[in-house]
DNA sequence: CCAAAAGTGTTGTTGTTACACCCATGC
DNA sequence: GCATGGGTGTAACAACAACACTTTTGG
């Protein structure tokens, strides 16, 4: 059988700024179809790389980020989703944490930006779907694992977490309830130092410990937070 | 850039008997590579064809089969993974109910089976791989989302949904503690009628209720079930 | 009357929710 | 000294886990 189908991937990349919620990448095309649209990264694999290595790669050639996180997210093979000719896409999920935020947002000029979620533009192919898909995933995996984590830097206090949530579940939670909670899966350290980030009282640090959560995990400990 | 990758599907189908445990649909391959293999039923994509067409398709032609319950599972694309060229291959996941199930058991001299998920043959290609993936799948989704339903008939005795659960889950479950919980969430249906399987005291019959599932999972209801 | 499977409630324990005041800092 | 955000405990309530005997049928 004669088959003429390409195979692509696109990446859903998330940032997360306390002030600004969550942000996600996209570039702006230079070429037909959907030119000047924006459009999720990602492109063409190559004959020899893994479907990974491709996102990887495009993410780099495309935005020049290094994803802190990422995993598979869904294949989108509608015969018609691109005008051209048939192309399965294999999308894939990444977090970026905030210097690496930080760092792009810089290239804003040229044709690589963050969108926040909430006031996105039009967007080239079915990548609306994609992205749906992608933010449905996001607020679904972070109540049950604890992915949050990838979006904050190493370091952060408490609050971030706290607002992460809060923006995510799109729900006010209770501060004392919800730091209960997290501290009593034992995976968080607190660390001695202090971080002032606007006026008020300075806030101690935290950090996530992925070995100490995997103990816990292999144990059979589940991570929940449902509000 | 050219391309030559192609594109298939792959399905890792379910079935479930009281007394046989869980099963997988298995076919035994013609050609090479990996002749007289046992693999998952698949095959490459049709160009005018979706993703979840094809795979029914492949489930007809290859098993008669139809499934009752359909959805995407994970894409695999590992350079290596056909010897032959370069294939990705986009893995389904499906439930059967015992009606179906019993029937295909039928055509067992051909080269389509049902294998118990413990004690199956080698696979062919990364097939092995991709049950797993699926097994993981369906362990971990059964404690979310009641797609247990799905292997059973329309009609059935508590009990078969409680034994789906203890094998699943591989553990004994306290049967009134089950039965309170299932019930609490109030989209089973008990029916007049009664069933007498072997032994015993005979069983009502209860059906699930899609349509109150729906409605209440709207309401913001969230079924879970951990022991 | 025995074997086999179905049906059925209560209680102690654990986890979850609701709730408000003081503390450390910069200006 | 005031504005801002950080830090902390307790009590009522709800959910979960542990537990065993009776009922209906067939042989």
């Amino acid at each position: 059988m004669k088959q003429s189908i390409k195979v692509s991937v696109d990446a859903v990349v998330f940032g997360y700024d306390p002030d600004e919620g969550i942000s996600i990448l996209l570039i702006k095309r230079k070429f037909e179809p959907f030119q000047k649209f924006w459009a999720l990264p990602g492109g063409l694999v190559k004959d020899d790389e893994s479907l990974e290595e491709a996102v990887r790669r495009e993410l780099q050639e495309e935005a020049g980020i290094d994803v802190n996180y990422l995993e598979q997210l869904y294949s989108f093979g509608k015969p018609e989703r691109d005008p051209r000719n048939r192309v399965i896409s294999i999308a894939y999920f990444g977090l970026v944490r905030p210097a690496d935020y930080q760092l792009s947002a810089q290239t804003d000029a040229e044709d690589v930006a963050w969108f926040s979620i909430k006031k996105l533009p039009r967007l080239a192919f079915d990548h609306k779907v994609i992205l749906d898909t992608a933010i449905k995933r996001l607020r679904g995996k972070i109540a049950y694992e604890p992915i949050g984590f990838e979006l904050l830097d190493k370091k952060f206090p408490f609050s971030d977490l706290e607002k992460l949530y809060q923006i995510l579940l799109d729900q006010e939670i209770d501060r004392r309830n919800f730091k209960k909670k997290i501290i009593s899966y034992g995976f968080l350290e607190e660390l001695d130092e202090v971080i002032q980030k606007k006026s008020g009282r300075p806030a101690r640090l935290f950090q996530f410990n992925k070995k100490k959560y995997f103990e816990l995990k292999e144990k059979g400990y589940n991570f929940d937070i449902f509000f």
